[in-house]
DNA sequence: AGCTTGACATACGGCCCGTATGTGGCCTAT
DNA sequence: ATAGGCCACATACGGGCCGTATGTCAAGCT
């Protein structure tokens, strides 16, 4: 059967964001070369920016892929807890392991800001910020947590938890410091239980 | 009076450090030229590469002045408040208002951790990390907060600080958006103290 | 004063990005 | 069925930038 225009472009695309993935994660966004990465994926430079425009363009496209994963398995895993409350608890603890894969690290949380801005400006919109933010507002509608701001909660709740992935990924023991970034982290959010006041 | 070698030395040091710190806050790291920046500072390539030994070595030089002088305002601020709990909510809302100044954002937080790595390895300690981590070392010692992890609270703290500046930074209306982010930064520290548990 | 040292300038090579142009196969219309 | 257009992708080209290797001239020591 013969392919469609359509599905082998949709092919290609796929493989030189996994091919791109794989090289800004080694490499770094700026140390990856687009003759090497385009090559691997059996493909030229000329596919690249008929696709994806220029680099930063396939930049945006990988990351915003990452962040759709990550944001279904944060949402996945509150879903999955007893209530709200620990749902976000839950979400925030699996924010910081998932941002300890080098991969996420390096291309969503350093690269992505630096090259892209600020990433509740991205199209994905942060994805993972949304959930958590959503959690929160449910949380304040119940009375649960004091009448903050929920969009300014959420984001320092994922500032500190982003914080504290790099410090444990760039920690000796990793295994030893998570333990004590989450603690932490939970602290914090008790800061906003409305029973704290 | 006839000029001592070293002090041209360090005059020219001071101007490339000077130029870079605005070009690599114009246009970013990437996007700074080297040639350009030198001209600017009426030097060439030349001057670059024998004091910093390369691009990268200069981004470290001007990050390192603009953290020092961020930590010793920082701490300034905190010593000024009444006891080290109101010094430390001080230091946080400095430190997000500090992160407001376009330069700080883009030089200290976007290209620095993504061209240097992780900003506690960096020479300077990120000297405000680390006044934060004594001045909570502190509370800890006193009872006032939750016996937590000085380092891991201190990391978070200025994470979510970190995050609440690029956000306003990227707002609209930045003056509408700063105290909200202040009062969920109040209400996410106020998880650390003891009464709270 | 002559020599050494080193701070800085100049010259060179190589890589990489973005664009402009070429081309071969798929799709459609007659 | 086939002829032509279109489009996804390949190839070719130019400009810029970084890092190094080499040159130069003045400052400092003897």
């Amino acid at each position: 059967m013969a392919k469609k225009r359509s599905q082998t472009m949709e092919e290609n695309r796929a493989k030189l964001i996994a091919a791109a993935r794989k090289a800004f994660a080694e490499k770094g966004y700026a140390a990856a070369s687009m003759d090497e990465l385009t090559a691997e994926a059996g493909l030229t430079r000329g596919a690249l920016y008929h696709n994806f425009g220029d680099k930063r363009g396939l930049l945006a496209a990988v990351v915003d892929k990452i962040d759709t994963e990550m944001a279904s398995r944060a949402q996945e895993i509150g879903a999955r807890a007893g209530d709200d409350w620990q749902g976000l608890l839950a979400e925030g603890a699996a924010y910081i392991e998932m941002a300890l894969d080098p991969e996420v690290q390096r291309i969503v949380l350093l690269d992505g800001p630096a090259v892209l801005g600020d990433p509740s400006q991205w199209p994905s919109q942060s994805s993972c910020l949304q959930a958590t933010r959503q959690t929160i507002d449910r949380l304040i509608v119940q009375g649960a947590l004091k009448p903050v701001d929920a969009e300014a909660a959420a984001r320092l709740l994922n500032g500190a938890a982003l914080n504290a992935a790099l410090w444990i990924a760039a920690s000796d023991e990793p295994q030893d410091v998570l333990p004590k970034a989450v603690e932490a982290f939970d602290a914090l959010a008790a800061g906003l239980l409305k029973a704290s006041a």
